[in-house]
DNA sequence: GCTTTCTCCGACCTCCCTAGTAGGATTAGA
DNA sequence: TCTAATCCTACTAGGGAGGTCGGAGAAAGC
């Protein structure tokens, strides 16, 4: 498997802040209800994007998550290295830049290079280029089209039944 | 982490015998020591390229394996996913046929389908298309050029010092 | 000021897979 | 028959994934 469910439940929780306007924070409670994630769990990944820039936080009653940016500014490769690291495609394999470049650490042992390296970082030039490629708002409109935010917890007003 | 030592281990394994002219088999142990790599371990690796009939063995003194084709027909999506089963982007992947087209277990749960599936469904596409696009033949002339193989086990000729 | 509702944070736990070992059975050449 | 090889199954240590728990701050509403 590529990506662990750090990588879902974070792009989930994006998604869900993505449908929302922006205007008001979203608690954690109402994403994991709507996605049907533990809480708990959430916390701890939500943490991984909040330093990594993406979602802001308020504390306290009536308080949340919010996304720092336009979801159209937000490239999923920038989402997935902070929620998952590095994304290698072996454990020998460091980026030393963000393009496709990569380091191997056993390098020319023996006297031929790493016979794999080449697969290897076409490989990862895949995984970058996809997840580059990607940004949030397209993942928003995907899910949805234009329906179907999350609904409101408390059932303030009973839609006027 | 995308692949285990699974994939590395295998995929050098075949670099070895993509370097031999394939007249006659390779024990596993000139390959594990030429790449530093635990025999018994390699044995259960090769079981899986042989299964998947990339590799044929020959028993008893002076056996070894050998490619059943030539390097360049040997496309490494086929041997990575013999050496590491299904490749997928998350656990609820499943590929229906051996193109990108990909089933996700949580479909539309609620109103929206499954946000992370338009992601996930390039990440794959990406490396899907990276490990076809690559032959055992590219590795065998990226790793080495026109250089180095196995040294022969027993010093039988001493190539008339 | 008290309560409620949130975020925040660290410690803890359980299960499963990876990576590797051990030991033998079988086969075939010399 | 000895030896070098594949073959096969069982076992194990370790680590990470996935998740839980309990509590400490912070803001809103009464």
């Amino acid at each position: 498997m590529i990506f662990t469910t750090k990588a879902e439940y974070g792009v989930r929780l994006l998604v869900e802040l993505g449908r929302q306007d922006g205007a008001r924070p979203v608690s954690l409670k109402a994403i994991a209800e709507a996605e049907g994630l533990p809480l708990a769990y959430l916390e701890r990944i939500v943490a991984l994007l909040k330093k990594a820039g993406l979602v802001e936080s308020t504390r306290g009653a009536h308080g949340g998550y919010r996304l720092t940016r336009d979801p159209a500014e937000i490239r999923m490769d920038e989402a997935v290295v902070a929620l998952e690291g590095v994304v290698a495609p072996m454990s020998c394999f460091v980026d030393d830049t963000n393009e496709g470049r990569v380091l191997c650490s056993h390098v020319a042992d023996g006297g031929h290079a790493c016979a794999t390296k080449l697969l290897w970082t076409r490989v990862q030039g895949g995984v970058h280029r996809a997840l580059q490629q990607t940004t949030l708002a397209e993942l928003v409109a995907f899910g949805t089209g234009p329906a179907d935010p999350i609904k409101p917890q408390q059932p303030a007003v009973p839609a006027a039944a």
